[in-house]
DNA sequence: AAAAATATCACCCTTTAGGGTGAGCTCCAC
DNA sequence: GTGGAGCTCACCCTAAAGGGTGATATTTTT
C-alpha cells in the first residue's frame, strides 16, 4: 500500500478543505470530497477510498452514521468520525457503527495523521483474522490439500454448492466431487457443514 | 458492566491526576496509577482493569508499547495510548500493538470519554466474534426465529446433521426438518452452508 | 524416460437435505 | 373459549451431497 486513497464526507467546506491540506501534507492523497450523503455514497463506489473521514452531524441529521452503516455492509474499509463535540447519545449511536476511531475538533495535523495510521494497522490486522490461506489449512493436517482443492475448499466454505463451483470453475461437476472426496479424506470429515466447522476453527484459534 | 475500571500509567503524576479527576467525572473507577512499568504490570493483575491507558514515552524509553504487549499476550483486555507527540517512527512501534485508540495531549473530559467508550465498544464488538446470540439474529431478520430454531440454527452452525439434532433435542427428524424449513424461509435462505455463511457474516465482518 | 502427483471425468449407488402439504397438540392472550 | 403462535409429527417427492471404482490427461519430480 504506497499510496493511501482518503475519502473525506464533511459539508463544512472551509474545514473540508483544512482537512485536504493537512492529509495532502502527510502523503496521503485525497480521492474526494464529499459534503452530503448523496455524494458521499456515490464517490463511495467511484473512488474506492481505503479509508474515510467522516462528520458525524452531516446536515443536521445523523447522516455520517448512515454512511458508516453503508460502508459496513457494502464496503470493507475504515472509517474515522469527525465531529466538534461529544454527548452521550450520539456516542451511543455511533458505537454501534465499529468505527476505527473518533477524532474530536479541533485537530491538528498529528492527531489526523495518528488517528488513520491506526485506524489503517489496526482494520487490516482486525480483518486479515478471517482471511483463509492454503498454508493456514496445510499446516494442521497430516495430508496437505493441493491448491485446487484448496479452491474449493474456499468455496464450500462460502456456501457454494457443487454446481455452482462446477460453473465458476469451468469443470464437471463431476470433477468437483471427486476433489471434494479427496477433501474429506485429508481432513477427516464428512460433509460440508463439518469443513466449515473446521475452518472455523482453525481460523478462531 | 455497570462500572469501568481504568488503569492509567502514566509518570507524570500531574498529568496522572488530571486524568483521574476527569475519568471519576465521567463516572469511571480508577483502580490504579502507575508510574513506571513495574507498577503497571504489577497492578495489571492486581486490580483486574477493563481497559488501560498508557503513556507511550514512559520514563525515557517506550515502556508503553512493552506494557502493550504484556496486556495483548496475558490480558485481554483494550488500551489506550496518551502522547504528547506523534511522528512516525514511534507510529510505526505501536501500531503492531493494536491499541484501541490513540489520545495526543493536550486532551479534555471529552476527549477522554469519547475515546474510552469507543475502545470498549469497538473492543468487546470485535472479540464477541464467537458468541451467538438470538438477538444478534433476530436483530437482523424481518421475521424473528423461535427459540426452538434459534436453538437448532445454532447445532446447523456447529454441523450437526439432522438426524443428529433429532437425538439430542429428543425430537423426531421430521420436526427437525419442519423448523428447518422455517428458519430457511425466515432467513431467506437454501441450504445449511447458507446458513453458516450468513451466521458468519452476523458474527464477523 | 519413468514415476508420482495432480487434475480431469464418468458411472453407480446410498444417504442426506430440501420442499410441499396437512394435521394434532399445548399454551397464552384476547 | 376462540384464535393464534409455537412445537410436534407424518408422508410424499425431488434435489443435492456423499461414497466407491475406475480411467485418462497433464504436470512435476526423480
Amino acid at each position: 500500500m504506497s499510496v493511501i486513497n482518503v475519502l473525506v464526507v464533511e459539508d463544512d467546506p472551509f474545514i473540508a478543505e483544512d482537512i485536504r491540506e493537512a492529509l495532502s501534507n502527510v502523503d496521503y492523497t485525497v480521492v474526494g470530497v464529499a459534503h452530503n450523503k448523496k455524494d458521499a455514497i456515490h464517490l463511495l463506489s467511484k473512488s474506492s477510498p481505503d479509508i474515510a473521514l467522516l462528520d458525524i452531524n452531516l446536515g443536521d441529521n445523523l447522516d455520517g452514521i448512515q454512511i458508516a452503516e453503508t460502508i459496513n455492509t457494502d464496503y470493507q474499509i475504515p472509517f474515522l468520525y469527525l465531529t466538534s463535540y461529544s454527548n452521550k447519545e450520539i456516542l451511543d449511536k455511533v458505537k454501534h457503527t465499529l468505527p476505527m476511531g473518533y477524532i474530536v475538533k479541533p485537530f491538528d495535523e498529528a492527531d489526523l495523521f495518528t488517528a488513520v495510521e491506526i485506524a489503517i494497522s489496526n482494520f487490516y490486522q482486525i480483518n486479515k483474522a478471517d482471511a483463509l490461506h492454503i498454508n493456514t489449512v496445510n499446516s494442521s493436517v497430516p495430508n496437505p490439500l493441493t491448491q485446487k482443492e484448496f479452491e474449493i475448499l474456499k468455496d464450500i466454505y462460502q456456501g457454494s454448492t457443487n454446481s455452482q463451483m462446477a460453473e465458476n470453475h469451468y469443470i464437471s461437476i463431476n470433477t468437483i466431487k471427486t476433489h471434494i472426496k479427496n477433501i474429506y479424506e485429508k481432513l477427516d470429515i464428512h460433509s460440508r457443514s463439518e469443513a466449515i466447522v473446521k475452518i472455523r476453527t482453525l481460523l478462531g484459534s
